[in-house]
DNA sequence: CCAAGTTTCGGAAACGGTTGTCATTATAGT
DNA sequence: ACTATAATGACAACCGTTTCCGAAACTTGG
């Protein structure tokens, strides 16, 4: 029993306890601060198994990976079907907005170019309201 | 006399070489690889001060700055105008995308979703048609 | 032209997020 | 349980970038 048809690797309690805390918030969040949280509750996980669990997750498209402009990456788990991220700057909290116009823009795009295999990246970033209500600018 | 009126600092012989190299082509560019060059045609030029000439340079709007996936940095000398880049993965040719289509519709979207302040990251990445004429991938 | 003040240079060291190493430990099929 | 195999995690290495700081090069006033 407990077979591991899902192309995941094993269920150890680090892997558990890493998507168990993904599946908590609507926010991106670093490898280091979700390994920061599990150790605050006790979870005594290593840094390097929370950087590993977080490349298997998202080669396996179980997360999304956002990067910063400071070039940390910040990891979320979001619904199925491509889409890009409208993030708030200052918490994080995050929309999903459906990918397919941009796609179909940025390949019309490409071809009249010459370019061909196109992949973009588009990522918006703003204040949400909340934060925007508490003045943070 | 001979002022500096531009907001770039001193025109010294290194920053001089920077700017020249960066005329000198479409594509984008690392710094190291920049620097490489300089030093391989014979001009005398530190790492750090061509990392320090371009961070100048792109504060002050003359170049524009794409991130790879790697996380580095490349530099290239723009037209004038906010724009987004169709760059080859191969070769790092660049074709200029006007903005404003995308920025608008950014902006929408965000104001759906309540949030303020927004802005953007959008490259695209694409094979050029002479690599692909090349068998590259 | 000279001296004093200011800016820039550039080698070396630090930085920070990420990835590799490898002996130890945990998992899962039998 | 037993065993083969995969995962863990403390630590070191990595790599592009930034900072440090003494030396060198400019600029300005006299
Ligand atoms: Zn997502
Ligand atoms: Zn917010
Ligand atoms: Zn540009
Ligand atoms: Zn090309």
């Amino acid at each position: 029993m407990a077979e591991e048809a899902h192309g995941l690797g094993r269920h150890t309690r680090q892997r558990l306890q890493v998507t168990a805390l993904l599946e908590e918030t609507d926010e991106f969040r670093s490898a280091q601060r979700l390994h920061e949280m599990l150790r605050a509750r006790g979870v005594p996980v290593g840094l390097t198994t929370v950087y590993r669990t977080l490349q298997i997750l998202s080669d396996a498209g179980e997360v999304d990976v956002i990067r910063l402009p400071s070039g940390e990456h910040l990891y979320r788990r979001c619904g199925a079907g491509r889409h890009h991220h409208l993030v708030c700057r200052h918490c994080a909290r995050t929309v999903e907005i459906p990918g397919p116009g941009v796609e179909q823009w940025a390949r019309r795009i490409a071809r009249q170019h010459g370019y061909v295999d196109v992949a973009q990246t588009l990522e918006l970033f703003g204040t949400c309201a909340d934060c925007a209500a508490q003045g943070r600018t």
